[in-house]
Order: C-alpha cells, then sequence, then structure tokens
DNA sequence: AACTCCCTCAACCGCGATCAG
DNA sequence: TCTGATCGCGGTTGAGGGAGT
C-alpha cells in the first residue's frame, strides 16, 4: 500500500508562482500566520496549491529578511566548513547563516561551490595525488566493504583540497578559518587530549600540527548570527547534534561517528595508495 | 538570426521524524 | 501503544536564460 498523496494533485496547481499567488500567501501568514497547519492553510486563503508548496514558497521566497545570490566569501568558507564536519545538513547550515535558506545554500554548492573548490587545480602533483585516490577507490568500488558513498569521497576529496599551501581555505595556514571550522564557542571539537575525540566531527589532524586555539568573543561574533539568543540556540542546536545529550542527539553522533570511521578508512586507504603506511 | 549546449535556481517529490488523537 | 496526519529535510527535476557556435 503507497503512501497517501498529501494533497489532491488533480484539483493543485503545479509549477512557478504568480505574483498573486504571492500577495495572497504572504499577506494571509503576516496578518496571521501559519496556523500551525500548513496543509489546511491553501483552503483557506483560497490558493490551489498544495500545503507543502505553500510552506515551501513562504520559507524559501516569502518571508522577510531573505538574502539571495551573492554569497561572500566568508560564507563561501563557513558553508565549506561545515559540509566537511557535517555533510549536506543544508538546514544546519542555512541556520549559521543568516537571511539563506537550505534550500538557496544547497542549490549554491551543487552548482558553484562545489566546483570552485573541486576544481581547484593549483598544484599538479595534487592533482594527481586527487586523482590517483579516486582512481584507486573506484577501482575497489566492486569490493562492497570498502564502498563509499559519493558525498564521503566528496569531503574526503575537498579536505584533501583544503590542505592545499596555497589554498586560501587551507585549515593549517589560515587562521580566521578555525572559529568557522568549530562553531561550538569555547569547546573545542577536536581536542588532542581527549581520547572520546578520535571519532570527533571534525578529521583528525596530523599529531605535529597546531590545535585550534579557543575562540574569542571577537571570533564567535564573527561567526555571525544577529542576536545572541539565536546564536545560543543555534549553538545549542550543534552542541546536542555533537556532543549529545539526550536520543536524539546521540542518534546525530552515530552518523558523525560513521563519518569519522569512514573518513578514517579513507585515510587508511589514501595513505595505503601512496605508500605512507610501508 | 537560429540553433544547441550548459548553467542556475525555483519547485517538486519522497521519505523519515514527529505529533496528535 | 498504535495509527494517520503533518512537518521538515535532502535529493532531484526541468523551465528559463545566457553563452557559444
Amino acid at each position: 500500500m503507497g503512501r497517501a498523496p498529501c494533497c489532491d494533485k488533480a484539483n493543485v496547481k503545479k509549477g512557478p508562482w504568480s505574483p498573486e499567488e504571492d500577495a495572497k500567501l504572504k499577506a494571509y501568514i503576516e496578518e496571521n500566520g501559519t496556523g500551525g497547519n500548513w496543509i489546511a492553510l491553501p483552503q483557506k486563503i483560497g490558493l490551489k496549491r498544495c500545503g507543502k508548496s505553500c510552506r515551501l514558497r513562504w520559507l524559501n521566497y516569502l518571508r522577510p529578511n531573505i538574502k539571495h545570490g551573492g554569497f561572500s566569501e566568508e560564507e563561501d568558507q563557513i558553508i565549506c566548513s561545515l559540509y566537511i564536519s557535517i555533510g549536506s545538513r543544508w538546514s544546519i547550515i542555512a541556520a549559521q547563516l543568516p537571511g539563506r535558506t537550505d534550500n538557496d545554500i544547497k542549490n549554491y554548492w551543487n552548482t558553484r561551490l562545489k566546483k570552485k573548490l573541486l576544481g581547484r587545480r593549483k598544484d599538479p602533483s595534487q592533482s594527481r595525488r586527487s586523482f590517483s585516490l579516486n582512481q584507486e577507490l573506484s577501482s575497489h568500488a566492486d569490493k562492497p566493504s570498502q564502498t563509499l558513498s559519493s558525498t564521503a569521497l566528496e569531503r574526503m576529496q575537498l579536505h584533501l583540497q583544503l590542505q592545499g599551501l596555497n589554498n586560501p581555505f587551507s585549515f593549517y595556514n589560515n587562521p580566521a578559518l578555525w572559529p568557522k571550522f568549530n562553531p561550538l564557542g569555547s569547546q573545542p571539537v577536536y581536542n588532542p587530549t581527549s581520547e572520546q575525540n578520535e571519532q570527533s566531527l571534525i578529521p583528525s589532524m596530523p599529531s605535529d600540527e597546531p590545535s585550534y586555539p579557543p575562540l574569542s568573543a571577537g571570533t564567535q561574533e564573527d561567526f555571525s548570527c544577529e542576536s545572541s539568543s539565536n546564536f545560543n540556540s543555534l549553538n545549542d542546536e550543534l552542541q546536542n547534534l555533537i556532543y549529545g545529550n539526550n536520543g536524539i542527539a546521540e542518534l546525530e553522533k552515530e552518523n558523525v561517528n560513521w563519518f569519522g570511521n569512514e573518513f578514517d578508512s579513507l585515510m587508511l586507504q589514501e595513505n595505503h595508495v601512496l605508500g605512507y603506511d610501508m
């Protein structure tokens, strides 16, 4: 038995929204709110739209203070850092960028930022390195135990890419990145002294690399968010997500650990490919 | 000018999570 | 506790427009 449709598909308009529809939806929500029920909302205001479509239109386009396009270099860095840390959790990434929607960031990442970063080939040796890794990994693709998700591969590749010394996004030579990479304020994500951090959110750094400095108030402000309360709630969300003090967070932590494991196995494979483990 | 190709982004779809009765 | 309804998220699609030929 299939899933029940959320609305009557036959009587629902699809495709681009007209200015009249936008005006109706915007006026109603600004006056009455969503009423906590998106499914019933279009009927209330006489729109032949699916409730989900209304919700999306409001969140991604009509909501006040939405920014479109024109991503700054700093926003690029935040998106990139968080993508490597937590993957395609666009809603969480969007929460760190005021005025940006998850859909916007997702589109921006898929169409531009990913190409901008992964397409970068400054150093031929680095290029060969990435290529050989991909080639080697894909040659093992028929072995189930070594099949890796494309997202993880992409993040792995990005991580390698970002290690390039000439790369402005490099974690190692760009201190401005460190606070962005650790959105949790004073609690460092990577703590080389803690055994529990073996599978930390951030891939392990070589032991001779400096650990991330604790955030100053200034850098935390720099990190984003209009109000401190907003920042704190986001902060809490990320704290829960990463450190986990409830059931849901534990689930998230599993995912994070999964990435840690996957990343570790990738690093092992890469070392093997490059002959570092000999 | 006409055609094709490629890119962007708004919107859709399906699914897991959560809520309410 | 169960079940159906709804929400929210991430992946995908396709229309529209710009660039190239």
